[in-house]
DNA sequence: AGCACGCCGACT
DNA sequence: GTCGGCGTGCTC
């Protein structure tokens, strides 16, 4: 007679979106103990199969008779282990989010959909003894190349794909004779990393600062103007690291991570930099990953996602321009890779270095209150000098497209130096609406509270929401006019205007069609080289791609920006304003940078002209203060969607009365936390779905999570909740 | 989330 | 007479 103990049951937790585990029993025979915590299992689940991750065990919270057995367990030991399992479960509970859902994002795809821990055992090549007594008589070629390289030592494959493409044949070859052999690794061997250049007085103090923190918790900024060479201080920070046997995690942002990055880091560093990012396979994914887990790999350069990397042997995260806003996710579970590289590098007792030329405001203030160290590099390397600001008063000026003449005149004169201009504007398409001359009609998306964009000089209407396309009416659908005109400019337009103005010089428009593809970007800039020319394009061109014969930033779009409903535009604004800036005159030559507005005496604009970024975040701070927006208050947006505004309505009305109810139990919190809306979205219909959202905003962090802790599990009891999509984003970064 | 069950409209 | 619409309920 079998009979089963108390804690006999294994509590797992599933990738759904309902805030609970699920209690099984082990297969039949088979001991339950605390190894299994942290493994996979394959469950059964209504009428199908699902893959969890055991997360307790206990006693079962539901009659034991209804209880399924595991089908497979998929780990012999713990994927998650340490540091990075009570991460998770802490991020669980801080963006409240189920921990199943947690896990399945932390977790790489083919791991969280339950594949076989992919087989991370490192294969190289050696030279055998005949080999290394035959080189010298070797005849050129690349066996004669191959055995060179491996005379100093085994080398890996992917260290052999690096150094000497197309390695393999040479291989065998050398095999056939006898000279190499194929060898398993215990990992691959280091080779002699390059020199880097010498370093400045505060990149120095900037590193020396870093390693001194090496071995607790602590987290830096590093402010440093673009060209600074932030870069040379992540790399000696690591070096340090490395040589005390410990791994590091490089966060960077998604544009960031170009095969240039990794092979800077990859020579400089001497060991193998593994890469983690959407533009590997799945498998790849799962193996650069377990690869940190096994601590086969030191360096690990990733994404947003790279956050969840294990390190066991953790010495050092960097998250390089932490103030991007891409370090947020926007769906599923919203957190902050930034922000939990900081939870990481507190539970594992490391420091954290937060580099940008323009550090997020919250990070700035922590600087300022001198909870993070703060380290500065106010020089750009070598002679590069600043660039000009130059304001340009467009008020009562004609614009060509959207240029005034002044812009042309200086667009003109840098083409005549020979030299390269940037353009920047932030609306892509041709123009941003079509307007009926007559009667005033708009072209409006169906789906959608928002204009249609012009695209194809005028004949493709499109919305940058939905995705929605149709072509251009002949005439206006309200009154049969001809008159329809397209009204403001994007950047085909002004690419237009250019090429008109400009007929001899080069043109290139940069937005996600022409450079689509791998290394689209790069191929593109290649194509204008080093040839006097114009680029005109959106945000993708504000950072990354050295241009050394750029001298002329022309930025369009700016009056959009600077009077956006959304309390974060301005910070954005600026960083955007300082980045473009930084892409003028980097080399020997001094750039220049025009700001065409109709509002030259902007408060925005004159602090960032007169103090630069420094000054703009004083007073941008003490606005936020004024206004109770981060980092002096905690945000929570809930967000709902339904094709009825009846749906969103009843869900809300009842969201926020449980809230209210919540509030009022505790008496500290009446004063505190502060409910707004719900109001609907600023673009209340997307996609023909209406949506609406509620904002809690709390004075201390521990109340705002108090009371979340309550509510959202109240939400999801809700009946009202499951008429609408709904969901929490804890620290919102756009309430959009 | 997925997938059942369950009652009301236009089709072989 | 059935196929299928998505409202409601459940998953250890």
């Amino acid at each position: 007679m079998f009979v089963m103990s108390d804690h006999a049951v294994l509590r797992v937790a599933l990738p759904l979106p309902l805030p609970r585990l699920f209690d099984y029993r082990a297969p039949p025979g088979v001991v339950v103990d605390a190894g299994w915590i942290g493994c996979r299992v394959r469950v059964p689940f209504g009428k199908q199969q699902r893959v969890g991750v055991v997360a307790d065990l206990g006693p079962a919270q539901i009659d034991p008779n209804s209880l399924k057995y595991v089908i497979e367990r998929l780990d012999d030991t713990a994927l998650l282990t340490g540091e990075l399992w009570h991460s998770l479960q802490w991020a669980a509970r801080y963006y409240q989010a189920p921990l199943g859902e947690m896990l399945a994002t932390a977790l790489p795809n083919a791991l969280a959909n339950g594949a076989e821990p992919a087989d991370t055992r490192v294969f190289g090549w050696q030279l055998s003894e005949a080999g290394h007594t035959a080189l010298a008589g070797m005849r050129a070629g690349a066996p004669k190349r191959l055995a060179g390289l491996l005379q100093a030592g085994p080398r890996a494959h992917i260290q052999l794909d690096q150094d000497l493409p197309g390695w393999r044949s040479a291989a065998r070859a050398l095999a056939a004779r006898g000279l190499a052999q194929a060898v398993e690794l215990s990992a691959e061997p280091p080779v002699t990393a390059e020199q880097g250049p010498l370093l400045h007085r505060e990149q120095a103090q900037a590193v020396a600062a870093v390693i001194d923190a090496l071995g607790s918790f602590k987290p830096i900024l590093l402010e440093g103007v673009t060209g600074s060479g932030k870069t040379e201080v992540y790399l000696e920070a690591i070096r340090a690291c490395l040589g005390r046997g410990q791994q590091a995690l490089v966060l960077v942002p998604e544009i960031g991570l170009t095969p240039q990055t990794l092979q800077r880091f990859r020579r400089r560093l001497g060991v193998p930099v593994l890469a983690f990012h959407s533009g590997l396979s799945d498998g790849e994914r799962a193996a650069a990953w377990l690869r940190m887990a096994r601590s086969q790999a030191q360096v690990l350069v990733g994404t947003r996602s790279a956050v969840f990397a294990p390190l066991p042997a953790a010495g050092l995260i960097v998250v390089d321009e932490e103030h991007d806003g891409s370090y947020k996710q926007h769906e599923g579970v919203r957190y902050h890779a930034r922000d939990l590289a900081l939870v990481r590098g507190k539970q594992l007792g490391i420091p954290v270095l937060l580099g940008s030329a323009t550090p997020a405001l919250e990070t700035l203030a922590h600087a300022r209150a001198g909870r993070y160290r703060y380290l500065r590099l106010s020089h750009r390397a070598g002679n590069a000098k600043p660039p000009q600001v130059r304001v340009i008063d467009i008020r009562k000026r004609p614009l060509d497209a959207g240029l005034s003449r002044q812009m042309i005149d200086a667009i003109s004169a840098c083409l005549g130096r020979g030299e390269q201009a940037l353009v920047f504007k932030n609306r892509r398409g041709y123009a941003p609406v079509l307007i009926c001359h007559d009667c005033g009609w708009r072209a409006q998306c169906r789906h959608c509270d928002a204009m249609l964009t012009v695209h194809e000089r005028g004949r493709r209407l499109l919305c940058h929401h939905c995705g929605a396309r149709q072509s251009a009416p002949p005439a206006c659908p309200d009154c049969a006019s001809l008159a329809l005109q397209a009204q403001g400019a994007g950047t085909e337009r002004i690419e237009d205007a250019l090429i008109a103005q400009f007929p001899e010089a080069t043109v290139l428009r940069v937005d996600r069609q022409s450079t689509r593809g791998r290394d689209g970007l790069q191929r593109l800039l290649d194509t204008l080289g080093d040839r006097p020319g114009i680029l005109v394009g959106t945000q993708m061109l504000a950072k990354g791609h050295d241009l050394p014969k750029l001298t002329l930033v022309a930025v369009v779009g700016v009056d959009e920006g600077l009077f956006s409903a959304d309390f974060r535009a301005p910070e954005r604004l600026a960083q955007l304003l300082i980045q473009v800036s930084g892409r003028a005159g980097r080399a020997q030559r001094p750039g220049e940078v025009l700001l065409q507005t109709h509002h030259p005496d902007h408060p925005l604009l004159l602090a960032l002209l007169g103090g630069g970024y420094r000054a703009f975040a004083d007073s941008e701070l003490s606005e936020r203060e004024a206004a109770g927006f981060p980092p002096f208050a905690h945000l929570a947006l809930l967000r709902a969607e339904a094709t009825t505004q009846e749906a969103v309505n009843v869900f809300f009305a009842e969201a926020k009365a449980l809230a209210l109810t919540l509030r009022a139990a505790v008496p500290e919190a009446r004063a505190g936390l502060a409910l707004h809306g719900p109001i609907p979205a600023p673009m209340a219909r997307r996609a023909g779905q209406v949506r609406a959202q509620l904002l809690l905003s709390a004075e201390q962090r521990p109340l705002r999570q108090a009371l979340l802790a309550r509510w959202v599990p109240a939400l999801y009891e809700l009946p009202s909740a499951r008429r609408v999509r709904w969901s929490i984003d804890v620290d919102p970064i756009d309430l959009y």
